[in-house]
RNA sequence: CGCGGGGUGGAGCAAUGGCAGCUCGUCGGGCUCAUAACCCGAAGGUUGUAGGUUCGAGUCCUGCCCCCGCAA
């Protein structure tokens, strides 16, 4: 369609990226793909590409992968581009690097800055209750998520949203934002925004450990928890020596009871929890090792969770 | 060869090497103003797959297929 295509360098690596890549590519000139190194995942520690290594070579596109990027300036610099795109890469870049390309380096981030800012902004969205996030394209910065706005898009957040439904909407959007912002960047119809210092927030790398569940807490704070940490790391509690992973949680109304303490629990009425505030979850589904995901109904059917028992 | 759990009627789980059971669902009947409640009865299995050991294997041994937890 063009015949001057812009050319870009992408960086970027887990599968939140690849719709962006898949557009970027489909609209401009990418001439080269930078992704993280490969490394073992999944069972049996076999070494698995990374999702946007396996997008770029079936595009037909060069993939670079450093160990780490700032030591390799003199070999980007040889790759001719007007733009370099970041999208979920995971690396920092140097002040080097942002200054090779004609017309820097832009990031979409899965949040509406200057909040959220950091690797895990979807899931912390959700923990902490938000109903609305979005994607933000800024200019990438030496510092973390601290560039210049250049624009957001917003979106609501359904009541049924959980992280892992959350992920593709929010990828598809920043593809849609990138591909049309671009553009306008490039020709400066796009101003730069400074970002509000006082409101940034910043939430780290969600750990494993952020998916146990604190019975003390509140029902809606933890339904928002589970709702932020599926699929991953999943939430989960302790049921004896055993962990148990929480998949779907419901808020159930007041009971007085001792924190983790199980309320309700047979294959007819389900299994009901009391947490903090007097007030009791429902755990819809759960999971325990080896076993498959279960309807805590079903679950019951085959385990014998005694009333009385107390989790955690 | 990263560690580990598991495949048993439609669903979830049991079964010291010795008649394959339990909860739920399904179907039939009963009770009830009524019900996802309650009572009675029934159907439904080649125990993932291919071999091996044994008088006898769901159970022990070996290969293969599939599912999952941890770790990354």
């Amino acid at each position: 369609m063009k015949k001057n295509k812009l050319r870009v360098i992408f960086c970027g690596t887990p599968e939140y990226a690849v719709p962006s890549l898949e557009a970027v590519a489909h609209n401009f000139d990418v001439v080269a793909v930078i992704a993280q190194p490969d490394k073992p995942a999944g069972r049996g520690g076999a070494t698995i590409a990374v999702p946007i290594k396996r997008v770029a070579e079936r595009l037909g596109i060069k993939v670079l992968q450093f160990e780490k990027i700032r030591d390799n300036a003199d070999e980007l610099k040889k790759i001719p581009c007007d733009v370099m795109i970041t999208v979920a890469y995971g690396q920092i870049l140097s002040k080097e690097i942002l200054d090779i390309p004609k017309y820097g380096v832009i990031n979409a981030h899965a949040s509406l800055l200057p909040k959220y800012r950091g690797s895990s902004p979807i899931q912390w969205a959700l923990i902490k209750g938000e109903k609305v996030t979005g994607v933000t394209i800024m200019q990438t910065a030496e510092g973390l998520d601290n560039g210049d706005i250049l624009t957001k898009y917003p979106i609501d957040i359904a009541e049924d949203d959980n992280a892992g439904t959350l992920f593709p909407k929010l990828a598809e959007l920043s593809a849609k934002a990138l591909v049309e912002s671009l553009p306008l960047i490039v020709s400066g119809k796009i101003k730069p925004l400074k970002q509000n210092e006082t409101e940034a927030t910043y939430f780290p790398l969600l750990r494993k450990v952020d998916g146990e569940i604190d019975f003390c807490m509140n029902a809606v704070d933890i339904t928002n928890k589970v709702r932020g940490v599926n699929p991953w790391p999943g939430a989960y509690t302790m049921w004896g020596e055993q962990a148990v992973k929480i998949w779907e949680t419901k808020v159930s109304g007041n009971r007085g009871a001792t924190v983790g303490q199980v309320v309700v629990s047979s294959p007819k009425d389900g299994l009901v929890v009391a947490c903090g505030g007097g007030e009791t979850i429902e755990i819809v589904e759960l999971q325990l090792a080896g076993g498959k995901r279960l309807n805590a109904r079903e679950f019951l059917r085959g385990r014998i969770i005694p009333v009385g028992t107390v989790l955690g």
